[in-house]
DNA sequence: TTGCATTCTGAAAGCGCTTTGAACGGGACG
DNA sequence: CGTCCCGTTCAAAGCGCTTTCAGAATGCAA
């Protein structure tokens, strides 16, 4: 069934059938019922394709997401789960595009060929990311969400501010007396992670003090991995009194590594984390109450795609960056070094 | 930049340049060669509109998805990561439509409209989805994971053995002398959750045993509600001895709560979970290693995607149920009871 | 030379929608 | 009575691609 059919079941023409259908003024109320009736009961849906052809609209954002090794990581989801949220109230649909490392320009350029989506989100590139490359020959509307590689207004662009976030945490453990702080953090490859280091570090600066490069573990933020780095750490022969981690996953990991070695979370090790608000896993309700720092991901999603639909609809015009700062959460996984 | 443009600076008609570009064998090769230099010097990109109006095909497939409250479970967004996956290797893309439970119609037409997507999954639908209904009454492909709500083979279809993961442990745990167990289920709704129960009462049948409503708690799977669920039971006047649950964080709580109130998992309470082989947090790192029936969520989301395209290719013809056992893996967290 | 198959290229007809510009009645107004 | 305008409708063009069918050019056999 499509828009011909119907108007000749209708003896209207496919002018006046669409115009009612899309609620335009100049169609008479009754032949609008009309209208509408009959398609519903024929069960008429446009064609998106010739829609979008025909508006050069396609009501879609789209995303191009890497798949490096094991696929999505908690994080994109819980962003994305945020994008999706606003993306519906906009009315609004997702477009996820999935490439590996190499296959990167195919996919790219499959979503990004004019008709398929009206804008673009990347989630955290790293540093050399190829995808802002091909963003930029584009001209399309677009938006990324995490670190970028070059100056942090160059393009439209929210973020957390890690920085600050990690540098806070750092010195409220400077504060306490800490000489030795490790960190526990993300790849290396990820801009986040060299924000956060970067933060700590100026902390550690302040106080006097030094974060050397064996006090700074990159991995994968699961719960695995924290226990594993943090165990290397606790068993080195200085080990660290306090611990920042990047994600609660490894605070967990980092906690069990503790406890297995009799060291408590709180006094014997001084603990904090970054929390990005997942729902099922709340910080407050660790063994010991997790200080953290807290950025809920999933509003930044959702900002991420009310802005980008600013963008396509040309209401957001410069390349404004977006920094949101964290919340420093107290609870009692901190204290003063033993 | 569009295919006539790109043909008239090649001096071709529009068909040999699409001929050529789309890799038919009746085009000279030399002449192949100049248009695909040409093409990418002019950073030429069909547009997807037009070749999805012409062909009829839009390599994409898509999900609508049911925003209650809270958004995205991190059991759907596992999946997804297997689907997209899958998806990045046929080169589908993966369009997501969201919805609230009421302007529900609106995103499924908008994302079923033709053109739009080849192939719709679903992903868990309650007992009694809107979503089921629509799906019949457009005639696209389809596959739905998890539960339907009438017979398992009347629609394309695969899902865990929620009723057998849940029937062995059940039964372990009567063979070990349980009397008392309790079953922490997802909402009431989802149909996994009928077949857990279903499962687990039919070993305590078995066992000549009972599983009374009392000992089952519905609620989503999150640490903190499985925390309150376990509590509730254990302070109860007939607490059980053994304890499953449907999802790993709601074991975390259980765990959470059992150790708060001085009952040791494994000796004083036995817990098995299902684990969805989520890779951030394993149950093999749990305080007491947990018992779990285990089936990886995300290689059935790849199956999904697979196997929605075959059907879009016509491949997979009928609707073929596909049910996938769980390994029920033994850890230390289940013993005998006290 | 003619005939025929083979290889390459092109004109044009869609795909199903939106939207421009024009047409058609029927008051209202002078 | 003619004119103008408003409300309503329509025919047709166009969005950018694919694909059918036909045509041009070439090679080879008869």
């Amino acid at each position: 069934m499509n828009l011909k059919e119907l108007s000749q079941i209708l003896s209207l023409s496919q002018t006046t059938v669409s115009r009612a259908l899309n609620g335009y003024p100049e169609v008479n109320e009754s032949t609008r019922q009309r209208v509408v009736e009959a398609a519903r009961e024929h069960g008429y849906a446009p064609n998106a394709a010739a829609r979008r052809l025909a508006t050069g609209k396609a009501n879609a954002i789209g995303c191009v997401i890497l798949i490096d090794n094991g696929g999505l990581d908690p994080q994109f989801l819980e962003f994305l789960a945020g994008v999706n949220e606003q993306a519906a109230k906009e009315k609004l649909d997702v477009v996820l595009a999935s490439t590996d490392a190499n296959g990167d320009e195919a996919a790219f350029r499959r979503l990004a060929s004019h008709g398929q989506v009206d804008g673009i989100f990347l989630f955290a590139p790293g540093r050399s990311d190829p995808r802002i490359k091909l963003l930029e020959e584009l001209d399309l509307p677009f938006i990324i969400y995490g670190g970028t590689p070059t100056s942090d207004t160059a393009f439209p662009h929210l973020d957390i501010d890690n920085d600050a976030a990690f540098n806070n945490a750092a010195r409220l453990l400077t504060q306490m007396g800490h000489k030795r702080i490790a960190l526990l953090n993300g790849v290396r490859s990820h801009a986040a992670s060299a924000q956060r280091e970067k933060g700590a570090r100026r902390a550690m600066k302040a106080a006097k003090g030094d974060l050397p490069k064996t006090m700074v573990q990159h991995g994968d933020l699961s719960e695995v991995n924290g226990y594993e780095a943090a165990g290397k750490l606790l068993d080195g022969d200085q080990p660290p009194t306090a611990l920042l981690c990047a994600s609660l996953f490894a605070a967990m990991g980092a906690e069990r590594a503790a406890v297995e070695r009799g060291v408590e979370v709180g006094s014997g090790l001084s603990l904090i984390a970054h929390d990005d608000g997942f729902p099922y896993l709340k910080p407050e309700t660790f063994r010991t109450p997790l200080t953290t720092t807290r950025a809920p991901l999933r509003k930044a999603g959702m900002r991420v795609a009310e802005r980008l639909n600013a963008r396509i609809k040309g209401t957001e015009k410069d390349p404004k960056a977006e920094i949101w700062p964290a919340e420093l959460v107290l609870r009692a996984s901190v204290g003063p070094p033993a």
